[in-house]
Parts: structure tokens; C-alpha cells; sequence
DNA sequence: TCACTTTGTCCATCGACTGGACGAAGTGGT
DNA sequence: ACCACTTCGTCCAGTCGATGGACAAAGTGA
């Protein structure tokens, strides 16, 4: 039973530190006297707080807004590249990298294959990797976000397993903080993609919301009251293998019928290739959908109903209603899209399933990069995502 | 987006309030400089708080203990008695009520048949159990608890839809909040039941855990990081409704094969009756199974079988190590406990599955009513059980 | 008996929020 | 051009509450 830790009078300091930051950075140029009116604290405590965070760089004045019958006020606003921070996406073929700002907007962007590399070669790789992003940087890093496939405990930093880096038990967080000296999060990558969703989703931002990867594996991320949940064994989300067919194929984790053996990416494709007779990528069942070719729009209507009872089953058990999808397999478009939700609605709860908006997120390429890095910017604007 | 209070010195104040509230109530018999120590805070903070309580009456003095090479400090003890909560149970049949202590011992309990009463004749009969529970009760009442069938704001306490008592976004913590003046707070009768379960654990209380009930309904609690929680639509936990068997029984809800069909009592007594051509109620299968038979126990086995895969999915979705079973239908003993078991073992992912500790209740007869109080019990304790 | 510990309280200090006052810098009316 | 009024940001005295050192009370062991 973990206790909670005391309060003290810097803890308070933080906190309305915190506090007036997230209200700058969300709502734009303001000014001191808006944000108290916002916050609830005093004009003086904003002050006095702005002061400092004027100092240190992270918020700078803009000039005079206009009055509203008085003095015109000094408009404040988050100096956005004022601090830096690296996020990394550990994929199977690449090792991608990007320095981003406090607004998420990415920098600069570094990419190396894996090429079979595994065990400390892929560490090796992964501080190649920052070095070549860190170098000629200015602006202060406030740390390294680190999203990786497999199960990885943010708390500690260490990653339990990755099976195709031959990753186990690695506490890779404490290598890369040491080797930096600045704070590292590591997160499983459908965890940050979830991240990503949340914290930069601005104005439209909600409490609660399921990420779900669809690639080779398939992973969800959860929010949970604003954090992100990792569930008792850094485990939470991996929805791919729970078992859906017990008639299915042996999946790579030994059981059969596994979620990710009918609405994965190299079931999709397997089933396309035995469809065409030939070879067939993800893209070419895409391409065939839209041509309404039957067996295509077939593979697409299963690989989606799949994903939908899924979803349907999340929803019962957690009634979220922002559940947004992401990875190589929303490629797939409309009918995917389609089946995913028919299923979903109609195996979940009425009242809960009406409710229910599930999108294909924007930005696939780099939502584990942004989510990766995250952590980190949230941390600065005091929205603590773990834990 | 909420955006979070300012911190305040009260605030501060309150929070190491309870913190000390908490430390003497979780480890017992407790010196002022053990809690000094276990807190962090420092003696002089504690004795001042102390102070504070012991005038409140919540924690009194015992006597000195054992000296280890120094005076001999005086022991801390929270008075269990010197606040009463109220709990209430609105069942199907009975609403239930007990007076509870600090501890979650009952006090005094009283049930009044429900004879049919739905709409306002129920929130009558609300009122007519409260101010029986409450004539001549002495120690000042931290508030009352609800728990109730159906969907459950507890923020706001109105009660979404409880079908049975024709109760459609009721605010009945608003409505009885008014009339006795005391905080009350309102949840679902399996989340009720969760926070029971999370509250009184004692030494063995983890942040998390996952408490299903299955009787008429089925349906979970969530308790996820110390906190109920409820989802967007407060229908968190809801899995009785999610469809197991697309060919199964019409549900009361209308759709085909929930979980409920198949593994709720109703279910479970429709097919004991007709596998022994007469009438037959879960007494009756109870004892059936501990007799051998086989029809018996291939119902307890199907039917735990049925509940073991919907855990499955839940273990997989969020990684969740401790799961309780509560109501009726755990008296079905071993054989239905084995497939509940089994099947929720070798669905979800090895590594999660591996970890997972399932079992029965302690005490499934009052477990609402104590989670009802819980919630109060908690506020005071400083848990925050509700967001 | 004495040196040493431990406990609980007292006191001076400090960090941080509060509320009122004030000058600076606007607006609008005459 | 002048004046009353508003709003903004800052300054200052006041207060709340945590902190750390000092101290008496009450133990232990040599």
C-alpha cells in the first residue's frame, strides 16, 4: 500500500506553477490578469509565478493586447521552442528519432535501419541515434521520450520484453538517463501513440480515450482520468492477444485464434495472397477495395468485424467514448472503417455504444515519436501522464 | 478540458490531515514520531495535527507503548465509533440499510421489502428506511452511501436508469443530500461492491483490482489506481451486455447472447430446471454439484466458463492482477470458481495471465452496503475514491 | 547514579498565498 | 484638453502552515 506523499509549501509553489503554464499554453496570448480570473489565484501569485517563468524562457510577453476600458494588458504566451524534447520510435525495420517542441511540431527528424541488429547492438543503435539528433541543439532538453514495441514498465524505465530485439528486463530508461543526464520515459508504442492523442489534441481534449495500433501486432493505449494506465504489469492495452476464434491459427505467442491472427497485418496479407494467388501487401488490398474487387472488400469486412467485437468488448468493460485508431492497417479506408464500427455498436450496451466516436487518427507516421515525446511536455505543462 | 483547482495552504493543511488520518487508521496502535517518520513529515507537523483530531474526536489516545531506549510514546488509535456512515443496498426485492463504522463493522441494519414500489413510491421507501436507520444514532453522521442497480453518475449521484424501479436520471444523491444535509454519494451496486473490496483490504490493499458481481446481472467494479472508475457514461463495468455467443438467448436488453444469458443466475436456474424436469434454483444446483452430479457440473461449468473468457478479455485490456467474485452465483463453489479460472488462464496473454489471482468474496451478503459506506469512510481517510 | 535515547512540545524562521493599496495606462464623456 | 472611471501589474503588510533546533519529560542500560 503506497502511501502518498506530504504536502509541502513547495509542492503548492509547483502545482500553481503548473497551473499557470497549461493555462497559457491552451489558451494563447493572455494576459496575467486573465489567467488569474481563469486559475482562481491572485493577481499577485501570477505574477510573482510569471516572473520566474519569464526568467527561465518558457513564457515570454508579446506585447500590449487591446483594452477593454482600462490599461492594456501585457500578452503572455508559451515560447513554444524554449525547450526541447527527443522522442524515439523503435520500430521492427527503423530506429526513427525526432527533436520536437513544447507545441509537439517536430524539428528535425533522424532515421536508422535496424538491419537485424538486436541486444546491446540496438542500444548501440539507439544512442547513435540521439547523438546525431542531439547534436548543435540550443534550446535546453528537457528529456527523452522512448516508445517501443513490447511490454515496457514506465515507472522504472524498463522494458519486460521485446521480442524482436531480444530485449528482456532492459532497463533502458536508467542506460539513456545516465549516458544524458536529462529525465527518459519509456512507453510501450501504442501507449504513446495514446499519449499523442491526448496531449495534442488541444481544445478537443478528453479525459478518457483508446488509442488502438493496427500493424503487425495489434495494441490499444489506454487514457484513463487524463494518464496513461499501465494496469498492474505494464501490460494494459495488449488487447492482440486475447483469444477471439478458438478454431484460428496458432499465433507467434503459441495460442490459437489470437486477435491479432485475423485483424493483424500479416493476416491481412496472408489471406490476400491465398485470395490473389499471388503476393499481396496491405497496399494492393487497399488499392482493390477501391476497385470493389468482392474478395478484397471481403478481407477487409472480417479483419474490421474482428476489431470491432474487440472494441465492443472494451467499451463494455470501460465505457470510453473517444477510441481512435492508428497504424498501417487503417489503411484499409471506408470498409475496414465501416465493419469496425457495425460491430462494435452492435455488440456493445445501447446506451454506451451510441455514444461511441471511433476515428482514424491524423498523423500515422509519427504518432509514436510525438507520443514518445509526450511524456516529457506534459510533464513541463504539469499534466502528469503516468501514474 | 477541467482544469485543475490551485493549490492553497488549506489545502496543503487538509491533505496532511488525512495522510496522518490514514497512517494511524492502516497501522493501527502508532506513536506520533512513527507517523512522523512514515509520513516524512516532521513531529512538530504531526503532534499539531494530532491535536486537531484528537479535539474532532476521530483518534484518541491508548495508552504508552513499549519503550525502545527512550520515553515511551503514546499510542494513536483511530476511534472507530466516533463517526457513523450509512450504507444502503436497493436490491430488487429489499432495500437493505446498515449504520457502519469507521471500519466498516455494522452498527445496525434494517431491510424493508420493496412490495412493487417503483418511481417516487421508491424514493419514499428511500426515506422511510434512512430515518429509521438514523433515529437515535449519537456519533456525528459523515454521510450516507447508495448503491443501486443500473447506470450510476456518482459525480453528479443521479441515477441514469434503474429499469426495475422505473427510475430514469433521477437525482436521488441531490434528493437525499437536501433532506438529511449530510454529503451523499451514489454508485452502481458492482462498483459499490469493488470499492468494499479495495476500502477494507487492510494490509493487503493494492491500487487496483476488478470486482464482479454475478447474480440476476453481471456486471464489474473498477477500482484503478485507488479511484472508482466509471468511464465517460458512468457505464463503466457493464459487461454483462457484451455479446458472448452471437446464436445465444434473447437478453433482457434486447440483444442476443450476452454474458448475461449465459452466465447470470437467471440463466443458470433456467437450465437446472430443465435438466431435472422440474424447478430448480441455484440452492439446488449448489448442492447437485457437490453431490457429483453430472448435468450440475457441466452447468457450473459452463456458466464459470462463459464469465472466464469475459475476464480474459479484461485481463487483457487492462492487466489487472487481483479480481474478486461476489453474489449469488459464487455459491456455486469449486467447480464453477475452476472454470472461471481455466478459461480466463488460457485466453488472456501468458505473462499477464500468469500473475492473476482470482477468488470469492468474503462477505457476499452485505458487500454493498459496506462499498456504499465506503465511499464516505474513504473521503474521510483521504482515499478520494471517486475521480 | 549517570550517560544516552526517544518522545512530544515550544519557538523562531521561512516560504507562499491573500487582500488591500497604488501608480501606470488605457477609455469615454464633456 | 480635462476628468472620472476602469483595468493592469506591482508592492507591501498579514497570515497560514511547514521546518528545524532546542528542551523538558520519561525511558534504558552500564
Amino acid at each position: 500500500m503506497a502511501l502518498p506523499t506530504k504536502a509541502t509549501h513547495q509542492q503548492t509553489r509547483v502545482h500553481n506553477e503548473r497551473l499557470v503554464v497549461r493555462t497559457v499554453y491552451d489558451l494563447g496570448p493572455i494576459s496575467r490578469a486573465d489567467v488569474a480570473r481563469q486559475t482562481g489565484l491572485t493577481r499577485t501569485t501570477v505574477s510573482d509565478v510569471v516572473t520566474g517563468l519569464l526568467d527561465d524562457g518558457v513564457v515570454k510577453e508579446i506585447g500590449r493586447g487591446p483594452s477593454s476600458g482600462g490599461k492594456a494588458p501585457i500578452l503572455l504566451e508559451v515560447d513554444q521552442d524554449s525547450r526541447l524534447v527527443v522522442g524515439l520510435d523503435l520500430g521492427e525495420e527503423h530506429f526513427a528519432g525526432s527533436v520536437v517542441n513544447l507545441r509537439g511540431e517536430i524539428r528535425r527528424t533522424v532515421e536508422l535501419p535496424v538491419a537485424g541488429r538486436d541486444g546491446d547492438d540496438a542500444v548501440e543503435l539507439v544512442f547513435a541515434l540521439l547523438d546525431r539528433l542531439l547534436a548543435g541543439t540550443t534550446a535546453p532538453l528537457l528529456g527523452i521520450g522512448i516508445g517501443t514495441p513490447g511490454l515496457v514498465d514506465s515507472r522504472t524505465g524498463t522494458i519486460r520484453r521485446a521480442v524482436n530485439l531480444d530485449w528482456r528486463d532492459l532497463p533502458l530508461g536508467t542506460i539513456v538517463a545516465d549516458r544524458y543526464g536529462v529525465p527518459v520515459n519509456v512507453a510501450n508504442d501504442s501507449q504513446a501513440a495514446a499519449l499523442a492523442e491526448y496531449t495534442y489534441a488541444g481544445e478537443g481534449r478528453v479525459p478518457n480515450l483508446i488509442a488502438i495500433r493496427v500493424g503487425r501486432g495489434v495494441g490499444a493505449g489506454l487514457i484513463l482520468r487524463g494518464a496513461l494506465f499501465q494496469g498492474d504489469g505494464s501490460g494494459a492495452g495488449e488487447i492482440g492477444h486475447t483469444v477471439v476464434d478458438d478454431q484460428g491459427a496458432v499465433c507467434r505467442c503459441g495460442r490459437r485464434g489470437c486477435l491479432e491472427t485475423v485483424a493483424g497485418m500479416r493476416a491481412i496479407e496472408a489471406r490476400a495472397a491465398a485470395a490473389t494467388g499471388g503476393d499481396a501487401d496491405l497496399g494492393a488490398v487497399r488499392a482493390a477495395t477501391v476497385e470493389g474487387e468482392p474478395w478484397a472488400l471481403a478481407i477487409a469486412d472480417d479483419a474490421g468485424a474482428a476489431l470491432g467485437r474487440a472494441i465492443a468488448a472494451l467499451i463494455g468493460a470501460l465505457d470510453i467514448q473517444r477510441i481512435v485508431l492508428l497504424g498501417p492497417v487503417t489503411a484499409l479506408g471506408e470498409p475496414w472503417l465501416a465493419a469496425v464500427r457495425r460491430e462494435a455498436r452492435s455488440r456493445a450496451l445501447a446506451p454506451l455504444a451510441d455514444e461511441v466516436d471511433i476515428s482514424v487518427g491524423r498523423q500515422p507516421s509519427n504518432v509514436v515519436i510525438r507520443g514518445a515525446s509526450a511524456l516529457l511536455v506534459a510533464r513541463e505543462l504539469g499534466l502528469s501522464l503516468v501514474r
